[in-house]
DNA sequence: CAGATAATCGCAAACGTTTTCAGCTTAATA
DNA sequence: TATTAAGCTGAAAACGTTTGCGATTATCTG
């Protein structure tokens, strides 16, 4: 099973290698006729450039390393899918790895990428170190972050304005009468969810509302996490309370979502909710989130264009894009009849 | 931003970069004080192999392709996931591909994949004529083909047995009193969809029942395809005939319960339903779908380990896996009360 | 017709490793 | 003491490309 290599058609064509190098890849010192011979040739013969060889001596590999926490998350597979999509326009290959959402294992993984010579990195982080952990490395690999926000990063980074989105939820759940908004979620530990339990805290207060919290340690959203800790809100009956709840994250919504059923509370009549994300989950019937969108396409190519162009100039310095998120209507929202 | 290399480390130490490889692979005809000597000032100075010059020399990327439909399918990223982790196990990384279901750029994809030399590739196929398309590229580098059936595939696969997995949704509602079931989903196309149509059909027909169909001309399960051919049926009332769904496909099941709820009509209380592929929508709150699971973790980690043999010694010729499915109950099907 | 210019093409170095083979020490054996 | 063996190390080839530079031929120009 030897594969033909530049040598072998190079033989065939009576000519040195040299030429059909620059024959194939259109170098204009060719002559037309000796061109069209050598393709015709190296197709008869199946040939295919071997790309390894030529990432040696280009010093180049147009590969892309992507990390996520786990590419079944379907917030992370739909940012890869556009990655994927938009690097592939511009002639790059991606090298997927999960870090597990492990600050040891991404650090590990980041190496890993630059030791297979990835032209470039684009990650998901997998925590708050995140940046700590990997700073060591960088500077190796052109590198941008997605999605999370770190504290202090003085590299590359896309994400959308948390702030601006909680704010566009509560401005929302006003415009519909609610007056008692509980805030549901992380608020600690990561910036994106402190930034986010800011913009709700802070529109509360623009309408003169007073905030309200309901959270614990821990520091990954689940929809077992949102489950357990819904129930506990409605078993204490403390939620009646409030007449509408803003989720930190889609997943902690589903949480509710899930805990609501069980304790015959409806959604919206018996209070309203709001997501954030806009995962696919959220558009499945009889769940029908209303949620704030990330801009998961545009933030996926302003990536991928940030790494080309601090690839094509390594002393472009870093800079940050901070994308606009959108409100997504859809039924776990109801105008409030009754003033509480 | 010069990148250290084995040289540079070996002027260091005062070896000849013969040495300072065989130090840092561990080969065991160097001195263990050198070796020590090497390891520390290599670590020192951040040296880390340059893979790709090390992949032209042993004839080997240690990286696999991965060729799946749209990473941002459930059941896909699952998939991905799974073989993501098993295979960097076993010292692979994962070069990421969508064909976007498209059998040009299913071509076009997996002859990208062979340029850049992947030890081997693991394809979701696009549709029933990806053989086809395939097969002259084939050869040159070790395939698995996952998941879909094709025809005639004198190639590695590993699936899961269509045909058993909807008798055993048959034969579930049958226990429960169902004695008119309908299929609801594509037939023809597809051989694992064929399977599955075959599978519901002779399990009818083991228990005296006769099959029922409801199709129509598509190439791919969607939930809004689903929906249109729900909401046709129930708008006809031709569903009144039936009290029990078996449907093709999970994403299917969605469209049918999308449809159901704008009718008014609730499951499993009006009619119990079945889905097949358990992708993890199926497992959400209000959705909580009774279904046939492939065992997206088992087959990944039998695609791989197929493939290594394949690639540890490529005389092997093919091999066929097909695993169990197995039934998931969940809220989506309830026992008959009258008979109709 | 001599010389110059342009159009093609080949030689060989380079990319950063791994690995074979041979060479050099040093210690052990006869 | 001479010989052998064992243990380390180095020189150099190989992997399959790209590309700067020089060489060759053909075509003009004067």
């Amino acid at each position: 099973m030897k594969r033909v290599t530049i040598k072998d058609v190079a033989r065939v064509a009576g000519v040195s290698y040299a030429t059909v190098s620059r024959a194939l890849s259109g170098s204009p010192e060719i002559g037309e006729e000796t061109r069209q011979r050598i393709i015709q040739i190296s197709k008869e013969m199946g040939y295919t450039p071997n790309s390894i060889a030529r990432s040696l001596v280009i010093q180049s590999t147009k590969i892309f390393g992507l990390i996520v926490g786990r590419i079944n998350n379907p917030f992370m597979s739909e940012i890869a899918y556009y990655v994927e999509k938009h690097a592939r326009d511009q002639g790059y290959n991606l090298m997927l790895c999960n870090s597990g959402s492990d600050l040891d294992h991404e650090e590990e993984t980041y190496r890993l990428l630059v030791g297979r010579q990835v032209d470039g990195i684009i990650i998901i982080p997998a925590g708050a170190d995140s940046y700590e952990r990997l700073k060591p490395h960088l500077g190796a690999t052109p590198t941008v972050f997605m999605s999370e926000n770190l504290k202090d990063l003085r590299e590359s980074y896309v994400t959308v304005d948390n702030y601006k989105g909680t704010m566009l939820g509560v401005d929302y759940l006003y415009s519909l009468g609610h007056r008692n908004i509980l805030y549901f979620g992380r608020r600690l530990g990561s910036l994106t969810h402190q930034l986010r339990a800011e913009g709700y805290e802070d529109a509360c207060k623009r309408y003169g509302l007073t905030p309200a919290f309901v959270d614990s340690h821990y520091t990954h959203s689940s929809i077992k996490k949102g489950y357990a800790l819904a129930a506990e809100l409605f078993r204490t009956r403390e939620h009646l309370k409030y007449t509408a709840i803003m989720a930190s994250t889609d997943t902690m919504a589903l949480g509710i979502i899930k805990a609501a059923d069980e304790f015959g509370l409806r959604i919206p009549q018996d209070f309203s909710l709001v997501g954030f994300d806009n995962i696919n989950f959220s558009s499945l019937p009889k769940i029908n989130l209303t949620t704030i969108d990330q801009p998961k396409k545009a933030m996926a190519a302003a990536a991928v264009d940030m790494l080309i162009h601090k690839i094509n100039d390594p002393t472009i310095g870093y800079s940050h894009r901070i994308m606009e998120p959108t409100l997504i209507v859809r039924d776990s929202c109801a105008p409030l009849q009754n003033n509480p």
